[in-house]
DNA sequence: TAAAAAAGAATGAACGTTCATTTTCTATAT
DNA sequence: ATATAGAAAATGAACGTTCATTCTTTTTTA
C-alpha cells in the first residue's frame, strides 16, 4: 500500500523531464534541480522515485528501451517467414525513429556513450528475444549467413548499420576477423545506386 | 615565433589523453586535471594550448574527423566512376572504423551528443566536400535517386545507416516526407538474407 | 638575463544529496 | 458526515565535495 501512493504522473514528468533535458545537453550538463523544475517538482522529491542521479537515467533508457522494443514487434509474430519478420520489423523501427524522434535520440545518446550502467545495458538487451528467435531462425533454415550474434545486437539499434557497426558500447564484443567478413558481406549487399 | 615554441607533443598528449578518457567516461564526466594527469602536465598547462574544455573538445573533435575524412578519401579520385567512388569510400571508412576504433568511438560519441558546439560541428562538415561532389555528380548522370543532401551526411558517418537514420544533431535537417520517402528507398535495397 | 612556459596551490561556483520541517493523505472514531 | 491523528509525501535550505579556471611562483629556453 505505502509505496505505491507516490504518484506516477510525477515519475513520468521526471523521466519525460530528463529525456528531453539529456537530448539537449547531455547527461552531465543536466542538474537535478533543472530536472525537478522542469518536472515541477522539489529536488528532494527526486529521490522518492529513484535512488540517485544514476538510477533516474538508468530507468530512463530502460524505460525508453522498452518502448522502442514493443513498437519494433508489434507487428511481428513467430507464424512469419524469416524475410517477412526482418521486413515487419524493420519498418516499424523507421517508423519509430519518425515519430518518436526525441525518444530515439535519447536512445541514440545512451548507446553510444558511458552515460549508462553495464547492467541496465544487459537489461535493455532481454528485451530483443523476438529478434534473437528469428535470428536464430533464419540461420538454422540457412537463410542467414552465419555471422556473429553481435551483429544482431547492431541490427537492433539500426537495422542498416548493422553491417557497418564497429562498436557497441559494453559487453557484447566481436572479433576483428568477425567484422572483416562482415563488411565484405555487406558491400555486396547495398546499393548507393539505382 | 613565441607562440610556436610550445611543445606539439604536449598538445599531442593533450588530444590523445582527451580521446581516450571521453571515450571512457564521457565529456564531462572527465576532470580536467585528469586529462593533465595522463598528458603529464599540470592543469593550468592545458590552458596554454586551449582556451577552456570547450575549446579543447572541439578541436579534439575537428582534428579527429579530419583524420576520418582524410582516410576515407584517400583511394578515392574525381576520375573515377560514381559506382566505384562510393564503394572505394566505403571500404576506407569499414577500415577506419576496424583500425582506428578509438577514434571512430570518439566521433560516434560526439555526433550522438550534444558535446561539439554547432560551429564545431559545421566546420567538421567541410572536410567532407569530395563526397558531396561525387553525390552530386551521381545525381547529375541519374545515377542516384533525388534525396536530400541530409542523407550524405547521414552516408559520411555511417554509409549504411543513412538509409535509416533519422537524427543528425545540429543545423543540419530533413523533414519528415523525405524522410519516409527514404525509407521506402531504403528497404527496396536492403537484403539481411541471403 | 629576460621572456616564455610550466607548475601547483588557491578560488569560487555549481552540483548531488541529505536534513529538518511542512503539507497532504487516509483511516478511524465520533 | 466530520474531525483528527498518524504516516507518507513533498519541500526548500543547507552541506560537503568536485571541478574549471586563475593566480603567483618557479623553471626552462634562447
Amino acid at each position: 500500500m505505502a509505496a505505491l501512493q507516490k504518484s506516477i504522473d510525477k515519475r513520468n514528468a521526471l523521466i519525460n523531464a530528463t529525456i528531453e533535458l539529456v537530448n539537449n545537453d547531455g547527461f552531465h550538463a543536466t542538474p537535478m534541480s533543472k530536472i525537478a523544475k522542469m518536472a515541477c517538482v522539489s529536488p528532494a522529491t527526486i529521490y522518492l522515485y529513484f535512488e540517485n542521479k544514476q538510477d533516474l537515467v538508468n530507468k530512463t533508457y530502460i524505460e525508453v528501451k522498452t518502448s522502442y522494443t514493443a513498437y519494433a514487434f508489434a507487428t511481428y509474430n513467430e507464424t512469419m517467414s524469416v524475410e517477412e519478420g526482418f521486413e515487419v520489423i524493420w519498418k516499424r523501427i523507421a517508423e519509430f525513429k519518425l515519430k518518436e524522434s526525441a525518444n530515439a535520440m535519447f536512445l541514440a545518446q545512451c548507446d553510444n556513450t558511458p552515460m549508462i550502467d553495464e547492467e541496465s545495458r544487459q537489461e535493455g538487451i532481454k528485451h530483443l528475444q523476438p529478434l534473437l528467435d528469428l535470428w536464430a531462425r533464419g540461420k538454422k533454415e540457412g537463410i542467414i549467413k552465419p555471422l556473429s550474434d553481435y551483429m544482431l545486437y547492431a541490427y537492433s539499434i539500426n537495422p542498416l548499420s548493422f553491417l557497418m557497426i564497429t562498436q557497441i558500447r559494453g559487453s557484447v564484443k566481436m572479433d576483428k576477423e568477425e567484422l572483416e567478413q562482415a563488411y565484405q558481406a555487406a558491400w555486396s549487399s547495398i546499393k548507393v545506386c539505382e
